[in-house]
DNA sequence: CTCGTAATAT
DNA sequence: CATATTACGA
């Protein structure tokens, strides 16, 4: 009864790779060449840590999530010129609405696909490379390892883990721990090969959050909060809306089919804000939408 | 060739 | 400290 478990698989066929079809859901991502070829810091007046102009007539009609890069690398000024080849990206800063995506990709595609291609392909951000996801994907596995091994739970808040000796909190607990984990996706079905697939209607719930950058001045503060719009530096860009190509597809299970076109209302909910051991994550979001 | 992982660099 | 980058095996 079951030896086709590409059903649900094929419902996002209609909705994947049409670029045009995908567009409205594209993240914005600066590229490199965009930033650099348009906006050249050249501050001869700086002006660090202002309020954020330049709301372009952004063609994106629904709230997206943006990825921030940090500003690296200035312009030497000078002379010289560059070519316009062989740029590097800027430092992507994963904010949690984006690894909120990033989640939701991997939860919605299951343990066997979720890898590092299909997930960047499914989370349509643009610029978003498959180093970007892979390097993500790897150290988000070792925080489910890490949870699953001793047995908890990691959603809500329900931080548990003292072991003597080795220090069992590593980093970005706060940022994982601020996203909505689905099950524990972990182990790959041995036996049974079918997944599951959350689809979750989640209730349209309409957010107002006003996030600001919210620093919650520790005592001894390290360098943890200086990727929000790099208010620590004194280094900001801004997000510009690029379009790009879109990567070939390649060939995938291309079956015909019909279905119910399913209503995936995203949501892109996110409360991080939260509280953890007097330490406080914040979750910037910008497209100067309100 | 892409993924998975560890080590390493920024 | 968070990411990126690299190396190597599968």
């Amino acid at each position: 009864m079951r030896e086709e478990d590409s059903n649900w698989f094929a419902k996002w066929e209609e909705e994947l790779p049409k670029p045009e079809e995908l567009m409205p859901l594209s993240q914005t991502l600066i590229t490199p060449d965009l930033a650099i070829a348009f906006d050249i810091p050249n501050p001869t007046s700086p002006n660090p840590q202002s309020k954020q102009q330049q709301t372009p007539h952004v063609q994106s009609s629904q709230p997206n999530s943006s990825a921030e890069f940090e500003s690296t690398e200035l312009n030497g000024g000078g002379g010289g010129d560059e070519p316009a080849r062989t740029l590097k990206r800027p430092r992507l800063v994963w904010t949690p609405q984006l690894h909120k995506r990033f989640v939701d990709a991997v939860a919605h595609l299951g343990i066997k696909n979720a890898v590092p291609k299909t997930i960047m392909q499914l989370m349509s951000v643009d610029g978003l490379t498959r180093e970007n996801v892979a390097s993500h994907l790897q150290k988000y596995r070792l925080y489910l390892k890490r949870m699953q091994g001793h047995s908890n739970s990691g959603s809500g808040g329900s931080n548990a883990q003292s072991l003597s000796g080795a220090g069992v909190d590593p980093a970005m607990d706060n940022l994982f721990a601020s996203s909505p984990v689905p099950a524990h996706f972990l182990h790959p079905g041995r036996g049974n090969s079918d997944h599951f697939m959350p689809f979750v209607p989640v209730t349209p719930m309409q957010h107002h959050h006003h996030m600001g950058v919210v620093v919650g001045h520790h005592p001894q503060v390290q360098q943890q909060y200086r990727q929000f719009g790099s208010l620590a530096n004194g280094h900001f860009e801004h997000p510009f809306l690029s379009r790009q190509s879109q990567q070939q597809v390649q060939r995938m299970g291309t079956s015909v089919h019909n279905g119910s076109p399913v209503v995936s209302s995203y949501v892109e909910d996110v409360d991080s804000a939260t509280a953890v051991n007097g330490r406080k994550v914040l979750t910037l979001f910008p497209t100067g939408e309100d």
